[in-house]
DNA sequence: AGCGTCATCCTTTTT
DNA sequence: GGATGACGCT
């Protein structure tokens, strides 16, 4: 019972707590983990087998981490516990079960560029104005349903949805929804939303499925519960509803993944689905100072939605939290950079104790080239995954169609790279005759002479044979051996060896970093089965740092919000603290989405465990321009006797920017309580330039072209981005006259009067 | 067919 | 500023 030394009383009472319903709200810092990892060890402890046990987790790390945690007090016997997050624990299941709904159990899992990509394709052949049915919003749209399990049966059949769509002119949502699920289908892949929406048809339509993994899992526990959608939820739901041991964790401050269907009404509503819960609060914070919990409670005050609780802290009262004003996104890298390399030294601490925390990935950049310029080692997490990367998706997709040659994506990304004559023309004609057919994609494929004529149907059945060669040889050898095969044979390797830039070495480097992670996995002992197909099971669901974590390695941290959520750094830099960026311009509509980015900054604060800094630029580039930025809402929201301002930055005198005058700077620099607020100054519609170069020319305020009909040799324009200038010729015809202007800063430009948008002076 | 150039849209956030 | 798709030239 050593395991029960160390944790309060609150702690203890969750742990000891092994049967029936339970509900932990586990405040930021509270030893969340330390509870979980302990419950479970108390089961095991207790004569639970392990192989009963499920914990459910939100990242494939959590998971992991929480594995080796629990290993440490229960031994081996941890390996055999259930732990994975829902997307890859219900992946596994539907391995198995995948013939009862109709589908191969070697189906591919679609990422979003792949769902994206088969939208995109359907919009196109249904002729679909694609600013209106932007992919983005019909994935969104179609995500939405299947969190919500609205099948497209339901979604067609459902009146309001129908008026909703109507009414905003995109009656065909429905329609689309149709043809993407059927095109699914055929592919015999599942999109990460199918995982858990099929998993869900599963236990609906086979009991005796339900009832099996009902009685495997004979406690279950959910980790992040208020980060659950609908179809989570009622998977818990249903796989509980025999034994009812289920314990939920969750901080509803902490909810932050609404936009992707989580449903904070899971966490708060959790008493009535089970009356006789028992419920254990964790308030006290053992991770941060009182000055960074006293913040974090001041910032989430302002939610009207929450679970009433009061986390605490029992350390030291610490620094004051340090707020900085840079005057562009790069100065503010130079400042975090600066301040960093500061601390580090007087402090006598280590670049990992450090982490650069920021809303969007894109904030990355300016952070990066400012620690590589001082020579600060750092580390990006999140972002481009490996698994993203063009050249590994080439080869993988390569695997994946070798797995499940009715895989179209992949089909559609190989088939002539490298090139071997097949264009778009002949995919097209591929594609037709299939859905003419009824028949998938790779029927058409394999029997190309049926459907194609002569010429382009050689090139066609050659790459048929070579698909079907390589799936000879992945039935009969390891991962590594049939992986570098395929490299070889289908002539990726040579491609990009071929390619001697700089990016052309790397992205072969790349591929072979793949192949030794393969290898690896060839060789590892622990595993019966080591074919390729069994290590693409898991590819599609891995992230970037789910590959190589060398947590040894003293680097700075670079990441998302989103990514640093159940982290914590000695020191934590919460950058871009602007709005339109942070809230998110995004959130400014709805209440509660504005409060989810306030759970965000939430998130963002309890990361740090001694010093917190925070900072914002008062113009940044977005989209290649610059524009003006005003300070966050969410630095208002702050007690200010927590603060310690720090505006000693200046301009760079060679940043010589039009954009900042007195006027603006007086402003920012008064101090106290409302520093942050502004008097309104009369902010001028975003200004933009078009480029950082010298020759950028800003348009005069409210710049709108003339009417160009009888401009004349002589006179004065102005062009929106050549500047001022003067028609020194005018030559051709009517509709297609061509003006030569010199233009002040640019020089001589010949332009075509009905393209070009001139204003006369 | 294939390649290069231009235009457009984009940005949240992640399994 | 960057990725992706359209278009036009070879």
């Amino acid at each position: 019972m050593d395991y029960l030394k160390g944790l309060n009383p609150a702690q203890r009472d969750a742990v000891l707590q092994m049967n029936g319903p339970v509900m932990i709200i586990a405040g930021a810092g509270s030893g969340k983990t330390r509870v979980i990892t302990m419950r479970v060890a108390h089961l095991i402890a207790n004569g639970v087998d392990a192989f009963n046990i499920l914990v459910l987790t939100f990242t494939n790390k959590a998971a992991r981490e929480m594995r080796e945690r629990i290993m440490h007090v229960v031994g081996e016997e941890a390996k055999n516990i259930w732990m994975g997050t829902f997307h890859s624990v219900f992946a596994k299941i539907l391995r198995v079960e995948a013939d009862k709904i109709g589908y191969p159990n070697n189906f591919t899992i679609y990422d979003t560029d792949d769902s994206k990509s088969v939208i995109r394709a359907i919009l196109k052949e249904m002729n679909l104005d694609d600013k209106l049915y932007n992919a983005n919003f019909v994935y969104n749209r179609i995500s939405g349903a299947k969190n919500n399990l609205i099948s497209w049966q339901e979604y067609q059949q459902n009146d309001q949805i129908q008026a909703d769509d109507f009414s905003s002119g995109r009656g065909q949502l429905g329609k689309i929804y149709e043809t993407y699920s059927n095109r699914c289908f055929r592919a015999g892949a599942m999109d990460f939303d199918d995982l858990l929406f099929k998993t869900n048809e599963l236990l609906k339509r086979y009991p005796e499925v339900l009832n099996k993994y009902q009685h495997k899992f004979k406690y279950l526990m959910v980790d992040e519960y208020q980060d659950t959608n609908f179809s989570q939820y009622l998977i818990v739901k249903k796989l509980a509803a025999v034994n009812e041991n289920i314990c939920v964790v969750g901080d509803d401050a902490q909810s932050i993944y609404a936009f992707r269907g989580a449903n904070i009404q899971n966490i708060l509503n959790f008493e009535k689905d089970y009356p006789d819960l028992k419920v254990f609060k964790l308030e006290q914070n053992y991770r941060s100072t009182q000055n960074i919990v006293n913040v974090a409670n001041s910032i989430i005050a302002n939610n009207k939605e929450q679970l009433k609780k009061n986390v605490f802290s029992e350390k030291e009262e610490g620094d004051k939290i340090k707020v900085m004003r840079a005057f562009s996104d790069n100065e503010e890298g130079k400042i975090v950079a600066e301040a960093i390399m500061q601390e580090r030294s007087t402090k006598g601490m280590k670049w990992h104790d450090f982490a650069i925390l920021y809303r969007t990935n894109a904030q990355s950049r300016s952070m990066e080239e400012a620690l590589r310029k001082i020579n600060i080692p750092y580390k990006i997490y999140g972002g481009q995954s490996f698994y993203q990367r063009k050249e590994i998706k080439d080869l993988i997709a390569y695997f994946r169609l070798t797995i499940n040659p009715a895989d179209e994506e992949a089909l559609k990304r190989v088939i002539n790279y490298p090139r071997r004559g097949i264009g778009d023309t002949t995919v097209d004609k591929i594609i037709l005759a299939a859905d003419q057919n009824m028949v998938t994609v790779w029927e058409a494929v394999i029997n190309p002479s049926k459907y194609l004529d002569g010429r382009s149907s050689a090139a066609v059945a050659t790459f048929a044979t070579m698909i079907q060669s390589f799936q000879v040889i992945t039935r009969t050898q390891s991962a590594y051996d049939a992986a570098l095969h395929i490299a070889q044979h289908s002539g990726i390797l040579k491609d990009l060896y071929e390619d001697k830039s700089v990016e052309g070495l790397n992205r072969y480097e790349n591929i072979q970093e793949l192949l030794n992670g393969i290898k690896e996995f060839s060789e590892r002992e622990d595993i019966e089965e080591k074919g390729l197909e069994v290590f693409m099971q898991d590819v599609a669901l891995l992230t970037s740092d789910d590959k190589n974590d060398n947590k040894d390695a003293d680097t700075v941290s670079l990441m998302t919000i989103h990514s640093a959520k159940g982290l914590e750094f000695p020191q934590v830099f919460v950058v871009g603290l602007e709005e339109n960026l942070f809230p998110s311009q995004m959130s400014l509509n709805s209440r509660s989405d504005l409060e989810e980015e306030r759970r965000l900054f939430y998130v963002a604060v309890t990361r740090a465990e001694r010093r917190l800094h925070i900072s914002y630029a008062t113009s940044r580039f977005k989209f290649g321009t610059l524009i003006s930025c005003e300070p966050s809402r969410f630095l208002d929201e702050i007690d200010a006797r927590y603060l310690e301002l720090d505006f000693t930055a200046k301009p760079a005198p060679s940043a010589s920017n039009p954009f900042f005058d007195d006027e603006r700077n007086s402003w920012n620099k008064r101090s106290g309580g409302d520093a942050f607020s502004k008097p309104k100054p009369a902010t001028a519609p975003p200004v933009k330039t078009t480029s950082i170069l010298a020759k950028a020319h800003v348009p005069s305020p409210g710049f709108a072209p003339s009417d160009t009909s009888n401009l004349q040799v002589g006179m004065e324009v102005e062009h929106e981005r050549f500047g001022f200038g003067k028609v020194i010729n005018l030559e051709g015809n009517k509709p297609d006259i061509k003006a030569t202007i010199f233009f002040k800063e640019i020089g001589q430009k010949q332009l075509l009067l009905k393209f070009a948008k001139l204003r006369i002076l």
